[in-house]
DNA sequence: CGTTCGATTGAATGTATTCAATGGATGTGG
DNA sequence: CCACATCCATTGAATACATTCAATCGAACG
């Protein structure tokens, strides 16, 4: 919607212009305000003031960079800052490109909550851009947790991701190359939208055409192909790292877009979201 | 494994055959001690008795009856004690059959926790074939969840819930028809193994092939082909309602099936699995 | 006995993949 | 500044995979 503070510009990421700040004594200052966007800006005040004071750790990573395997212990979860995050499953068929990209994490998203009540995870994450996260110890998380409010809330963050998870299923599973990139791209756009990283119909898409083809499960040449199609549409754009919405309704309705499985808050004081 | 109860045959489920047990006054007599058996049968056995005192009731449902629909308001969370359930999503497409489970669940399965921390659903439950349920209301639930380990294994269940759901976008995904079959004939063998519904290398599956085909993506006349080509190379064969497994190894195999998605207790002797 | 439901098969079509090649953009070193 | 390499987008052609339509078949059921 408005003009966007300067962090968040459509033109390469701030990343390296944020000033990493040296992990302090009283906790807080390692987050701002603007950290508090998203599906983390869902989060009661109260509780995310209590969860930023236990961040321990304020961390940069380039992009492609891992941050955890399948199956080694985790003892922290991380909130994406700012960038983009994936989980993939990796399988062991003789297939050429044996990867899937199950989870897209923008700012505001827990990437690995999941973590938390399981111990280890099954699949690997990393990011795909430059990314800033934030680390917050589980032992930590759980004292906050003794508060019921305060763990059903986290709770709630993970029931989202797996309605996600099902809609990609979904998506991978019933929906046509053509519908599935479009339906991939209103979803982008929405999210980013909830995270304030948007200006008007565009908004910042740091992903190869292959990235593109590992979240939708085709390969790269036919996103290649479907995108031109989109494009000569005239339906959306991705140019540069930049996806550009020219026809948001026509978009959505080739993908026969509903975003309720976003949960979306109701309120639209809650976020800046007006038309969705 | 051993010969089962007479309850757990594979011939015909004996839904009709159990008591209904009119709502009595002391909770506990609604569940009885075989209804502790697969995912719920890893919760210890303090919460189970908990959870199993609040049961408000136990209900039957024939085949391929609606629980509940996306957007509703749930108010209690059904455990699933005997039968097969679903979790699909229907698109807006002009498909002629957009239609995808999302999910399966198995006895011992809680079909509907996610609606707890969520409030209302993305998606449709209904039964496949009848089956038995154990309705839990969620202030009952969330009174028990004051006590932190407890909310931390109720959680922990809608996790693998979500594991399960990124292992079955990436079968959708990425694996080719065979390999899909496969994968999910592997994954039932071992959830009705966990939940103790099986007689050697056999166990009931009462799906015909279009709800297979539903639950992989593919058209229900190329599952037919798959499963022939399946059964042709001697490794499983699915007949009146339930499947043999003739070549575990190699069926697994050609899935590429790595069973770590679906976070089974480590210790022999927690659930009676013993070649996994 | 006819009906229905599900499994099965064939044939034609459509959709997506793979292989291979080109081209633009960017970056690097001589 | 040019030669060269790299990365990614793009396109064509051949092939593989899966869907759709249509028909048959067997078992179960009234």
């Amino acid at each position: 919607m408005m003009a966007m503070e300067p962090r968040h510009t459509l033109e390469g990421s701030s990343i390296g212009a944020v000033n990493p700040v040296p992990n302090g004594r009283t906790g807080h200052n390692l987050l701002t305000k603007d950290d508090h966007v998203g599906m983390v800006g869902q989060l009661p005040d109260d509780l995310w003031r209590q969860v930023s004071e236990v961040c321990s750790e304020v961390r940069m990573l380039g992009p492609r960079e891992e941050l955890s395997k399948a199956g080694e212990p985790i003892t922290h979860s991380a909130l994406l800052l700012d960038g983009l995050m994936a989980r993939y499953l990796s399988g062991t068929t003789g297939l050429s490109d044996n990867l899937l990209t199950v989870a897209l994490h923008v700012p505001g998203d827990f990437v690995d909550l999941h973590g938390l009540p399981l111990g280890r995870l099954d699949h690997d994450v990393r990011t795909v851009t430059a990314a800033r996260i934030a680390l917050f110890p589980h032992e930590a998380l759980e004292a906050i947790m003794v508060n019921t409010e305060y763990a059903r809330a986290l709770w709630r963050l993970t029931m989202v991701d797996a309605a996600i998870h099902r809609h990609w299923t979904y998506r991978c599973g019933r929906l046509r190359a053509l519908a599935s990139v479009a339906d991939f791209l209103c979803e982008m756009d929405l999210r980013m939208r909830m995270c304030d990283r948007h200006e008007g119909d565009r908004f910042p898409l740091k992903l190869m055409q292959s990235d593109i083809a590992e979240v939708s499960g085709l390969s790269t040449v036919h996103v290649n192909r479907v995108m031109k199609e989109l494009r000569d549409a005239g339906l959306c754009t991705v140019k540069d790292g930049v996806a550009h919405i020219h026809d948001r309704d026509k978009l959505r309705q080739i993908a026969g877009f509903d975003p309720g499985y976003l949960y979306l808050p109701a309120s639209p004081s809650a976020n800046p979201l007006n038309g969705l």
